[in-house]
DNA sequence: AATATTTTTTAGACCAATCTAAATTTTATA
DNA sequence: TATAAAATTTAGATTGGTCTAAAAAATATT
């Protein structure tokens, strides 16, 4: 049984594996965290010790199956939590990562299956992250980056890379969300910036906030 | 803002200081919470720092106007959650105890009052038990134990005095649960035992059975 | 390749929450 | 009311998670 201090190590491994490859760095960890690279050390010789994570002294970590296992298990949760905030308890999408970094660690596999069922088997959270599912299986669409679309191509936004509250109500006050159709119109060869039509509005956006933005094609 | 332990500590008080009248021995927190006597006189020590409890030496403790707050804010999520987990999760409503357990220490007054909103501003929770509201205010029906009840006159189960498992099991089994209505047929000089008419049947039931369930006359 | 810089680890300390064992106070009993 | 028993507190230790400061290793730069 993990305390809430190593599942919250083992999801932020997790998620820095994901976005690099090979090991993950000490640093890297710590500024995820909020801790002093020490302390992370400290963990990571705990957490190799319980065999979630593969650590050799000044190498950086990487998470075993188990770790894996374990690490899916509370993203699950995480991501099951959100979909419930914000379709049953009128929470809007950039309020709900909070509330849920909490509710991922209560412990009750009931819960959480009888959530899922409750929700009636959600595929992606609010950002449009992927759910495990039971057996900690999830399916991701083929999507690409904004800045990848080809001019006049349809495009349907699927999720977001940067999740901050920022970046999530200006979303909204473009009227861009989750499922939202988009096509590139025009794209400024001085500064990345694109024309794009989003539903039923045209509107431009900076290079920066289409890197955020990712597009099923 | 609180630990999860203060937390514990001071709804345990609140529970213990319901049964008795005066203050609170560390003996009675100490066997609530599975700690030693030793640890409830250091929490003692920091909840009266916090002005949470009233605290001398050798004496126990009572709960200050905050601390009551503060521990009815955690009953009222505790009542809440298990409500949630019995209508819309199908948990029964002996399996949702060691839940809420967690779930009340999520800090989030928004999802608090959500879903409150959500369940549609309950009164009470699966046992019976009243849920504070918003304002932390809540009212308890006019209740006695069954046996207390005078031989056939109606009355209806609206709660349960002992909420282990076993007993709630066992009441399932003999199709007794809040709302079911109740009357006493025959009480045993020999040995206080009933016999109640619960619902459509007609069963017996010892003393102390009857001495865990309450009845709204 | 030697040196400077950055990253990582070690050593030693701290804090909250707990424990055991011993001392103290209160309560019950003879 | 003196003494025995029970309850409570104190003193000192332990554990998990963290920190700072210093040492060591890896990486980058000249």
């Amino acid at each position: 049984m993990q305390t809430l201090s190593t599942e919250n190590y083992l999801k932020a491994i997790y998620h820095a594996s994901q976005s690099a490859s090979g090991t993950v760095a000490t640093t890297s960890i710590a500024n995820k965290i909020g801790a002093k690279p020490s302390s992370v050390t400290d963990m990571f010789k705990k957490l190799s010790d319980q065999k979630l994570v593969k650590y050799e002294k000044y190498q950086g970590v990487s998470l075993t199956n188990e770790g894996v296992k374990t690490a899916l298990r509370i993203v699950r949760k995480h991501r099951l939590w959100e979909s419930f905030l914000v379709s049953h308890l009128n929470f809007n999408w950039d309020e709900v990562h909070q509330v849920a970094e909490q509710l991922e660690h209560i412990q009750s596999e009931k819960l959480t299956n009888e959530l899922e069922r409750f929700l009636d088997y959600p595929t992606h959270d609010p950002h449009g992250d992927p759910i495990p599912n039971r057996a900690l299986f999830m399916k991701s669409y083929n999507k690409i980056l904004l800045t990848e679309l080809p001019l006049n191509k349809e495009g349907v936004c699927v999720g977001v890379k940067d999740n901050s509250s920022d970046f999530l109500r200006y979303l909204d006050r473009r009227q861009i969300g989750i499922g939202t159709p988009v096509l590139v119109l025009h794209r400024e060869d001085f500064d990345q910036s694109l024309h794009i039509q989003a539903g039923n509005s045209t509107l431009m956006i900076t290079q920066k906030t289409a890197e955020n933005i990712y597009i099923k094609p």
